[in-house]
DNA sequence: TTAAAAATTCGACCGTGGTCGGAATTCTAA
DNA sequence: TTAGAATTCCGACCACGGTCGAATTTTTAA
């Protein structure tokens, strides 16, 4: 049976908001523009919106997947499977952790919702979660063959623990704790290199670069 | 000086809208208490609010000081410095996320300002870190001199560690990865201890229970 | 005591995200 | 071809968070 009109129209409206918010949330970010904007720069009406996205974040989302494929492959273009397992997590993480705050607003609300999301967008934030663990655990299984990991540790638990330094990564520069993104590199690295070498006992580590420390120093030191 | 009708009035104005914002966010949650109904509750106009408090997050968060003060005294009653590490941080970290998660829309806008805090909300959640970095670090302190950390492991980058477990610990709670405080109780065991032992080498580690382990598991699975 | 100044109160008002039901369009079947 | 069923569209409408300036109350100074 040939598509329909209906068929073909429900997708090329669907395409014209997303091509639409693309453009302005791009030009203006995601707060400034209205509904009412974006439905008529798709050249709709502001109620046929909702029956295509329940919320405005939902078209958010949609508006994040394409970048975030971009971002996926970029990755995994230069990526190295052979490099020691710090290196591997220090590139993926820091390449997300650049994309996520390219756009501070934009990335605040990316990263709250997948973080913390409400019951409706649980489902879509899954989704996400689901590309990050699966990338992260293939590279911890891949070194733990070649024995960069304890022989019992699990992959799966590990790959939660590094993606906790993950979130705390970008908890911290939301937070100011570090305003360059070299410090953040450095601090991502410093908390890698920890969990790997243990904090019971094991070897030293490398310390957290100055510009980081010391915020949280005087944070901790205040009366 | 007396005090002037004026600083009086600002006081108990100040305080009624705080009692009528326990009261109604108690009663009927955040999202579906109006600041108007908050104003009628508190017996002023709606704009006077807004010579007290800028913004509805901020009055929500002036109702939760009093809710946190209670749960850190609530914490440093049952807190029994001579315990191993592991049992303290797992006791500090416990309470404060059934405290937080009691409520799960109360906690949810709570731990999403406090983790990604917005510009003009960063003082107060600067305020907030401060008090479980502290805790934590001295927890941390103590345990090193007892020998249970590496003695070049810096108590501040491991504070900075552990605390990114326990925002994993709450992330996992609102994306649905266990449903019962008990899993989420051995699931910050097992990452707490995985911590101390080191991701790279050490002893075994305790798994998480599986039912926080599985639904991960097939997450990560699925294709 | 009083009048000018300063601080405070408040509700009408604004733009927003989201809803709803009738109008318009597309599909189905005879 | 056409009538009626099913779907899609849309803008008036709602409640909300937040603003603003006129009106009121308190302070200050003569």
């Amino acid at each position: 049976m040939q598509e329909g009109v209906r068929a073909r129209k429900k997708r090329e409206t669907r395409q014209a908001i997303i091509d639409a918010a693309i453009r302005l949330f791009g030009e203006k970010g995601f707060e400034a523009t209205s509904i009412d904007e974006l439905a008529r720069a798709a050249g709709i009406g502001k109620g046929t919106i909702y029956g295509y996205f329940r919320t405005k974040l939902e078209i958010f989302f949609a508006f994040c997947e394409e970048q975030i494929d971009y971002s996926f492959s970029a990755v995994s273009t230069t990526h190295n499977s052979d490099a020691p397992l710090l290196e591997q997590l220090h590139t993926l993480f820091f390449s997300q952790f650049r994309f996520i705050t390219a756009n501070a607003e934009f990335g605040r609300q990316l990263v709250r919702e997948l973080t913390f999301p409400s019951e409706a967008n649980r489902n879509l934030s899954r989704d996400l979660d689901r590309r990050y663990l699966k990338t992260v655990q293939d590279i911890l299984i891949a070194g733990k063959a070649r024995g960069e990991l304890h022989p019992d540790c699990d992959p799966l638990l590990a790959t939660v623990h590094f993606y906790a330094l993950y979130l705390l990564l970008i908890s911290g520069w939301y937070s100011g704790y570090s305003t360059t993104h070299e410090d953040q590199s450095q601090a991502l690295r410093a908390l890698l290199q920890q969990a790997l070498a243990g904090l019971g006992n094991g070897t030293l580590t490398q310390p957290l670069p100055p510009a980081v420390l010391e915020p949280i120093r005087a944070l901790v030191a205040t009366p």
